[in-house]
DNA sequence: AGTAGACCTGAGTA
DNA sequence: ATACTCAGGTCTA
């Protein structure tokens, strides 16, 4: 195990995993949390003036990467505070430390599959179940956890399997989502980006554009990918006065609004509006 | 092209 | 108590 540290000025793990943008982490006592992906494990702690991040010592590049630690975020808040736009401004300081993940592609794409009219507990109840179920048991800095499900073993898996677990009617989507991936991995998607991307990706089975553009975000870094769903249309109402219903209207909206970059701060405004709905920017 | 209804589930609210 | 609403939506008709 190795431990490397990063400061906590431009890092806060609280922000980074409480966004919703992953469901797969747990805390450990004061300032401490476990976080997965994939078949990997790493311990965050935060200090005073950094946050330690420990590993098994093959994985400090991939964790690296995953958290995003070769990105300028004090570049990108500067920019996100110049649009001056009062509830961007708001929200930047409020989730100040929140960084966008490099997930894992496979465990993106299932686990948004599962997020749809959804919550985030009980999210986190499915894929943890989910994982125990199919997944291989490991453990890390005295801490058992179980891998994301490799392919093969979530394809042997029909719906009924996937609703046992409480997936609901998206149990369907798991099911036949799996053996796409399976059968075809991410041809289909290769070498795509932007709106063929997205398209490419609403050809899984339950995968829409709202999801589509989850997993565009979080695991191709497609950095200008708005997801909008129900806290962002309510955004979108409450702060911008719009008055479109239409999602990908109001995903255009946003795009044109805030540029190559608007994805990230989409999900500041998320995390913003969802644990501050009440406040008054 | 654009829109209503159906769809699992469990926590929260009236 | 019991019903109703809502959650990081998608699909079908």
């Amino acid at each position: 195990m190795i431990t490397f540290t990063f400061p906590n000025e431009y890092f806060s793990p609280k922000a980074t995993l409480e966004c919703g943008q992953t469901f797969r982490f747990s805390p450990c006592g004061e300032s401490a949390w476990l976080v997965l992906c994939a078949d990997k494990a790493c311990l965050l702690k935060e200090y005073a003036a950094e946050v330690h991040v420990s590993c098994e010592e093959a994985d400090e590049q991939y964790f690296r990467g995953y958290f995003d630690l070769e990105t300028d975020y004090a570049a990108l808040l500067k920019e996100a505070e110049a649009f001056g736009v009062p509830v961007l401004f708001e929200a930047v300081r409020f989730g100040r430390g929140l960084r966008i993940l490099n997930q894992d592609k496979a465990e993106c794409l299932l686990s948004f599959i599962v997020s749809q009219q959804n919550n985030i507990p009980r999210i986190k109840g499915n894929l943890s179940r989910l994982c125990a179920a199919l997944g291989e048991k490991k453990r890390f800095a005295g801490y058992d956890y179980y891998t994301f499900p490799s392919l093969e073993r979530l394809a042997e898996r029909d719906e009924d399997f996937y609703r046992s677990l409480g997936l609901g009617y998206r149990a369907r989507y798991v099911a036949a989502s799996s053996k796409k991936l399976l059968e075809e991995g991410f041809s289909s998607v290769e070498g795509k980006t932007g709106a063929e991307l997205k398209r490419a990706l609403t050809a899984y089975p339950g995968i829409g554009n709202k999801v589509a553009d989850c997993i565009s975000l979080f695991a191709f870094r497609e950095t200008a990918a708005f997801p909008v769903d129900t806290w962002i249309a309510r955004l979108y109402r409450e702060n911008f006065g719009g008055a479109e219903t239409d999602r990908e209207k109001i995903n255009r909206f946003f795009v044109e609004k805030f540029g190559p970059n608007a994805g990230i701060f989409q999900q500041y405004l998320f995390y913003y509006k969802r644990e501050r709905g009440d406040a008054a920017v």
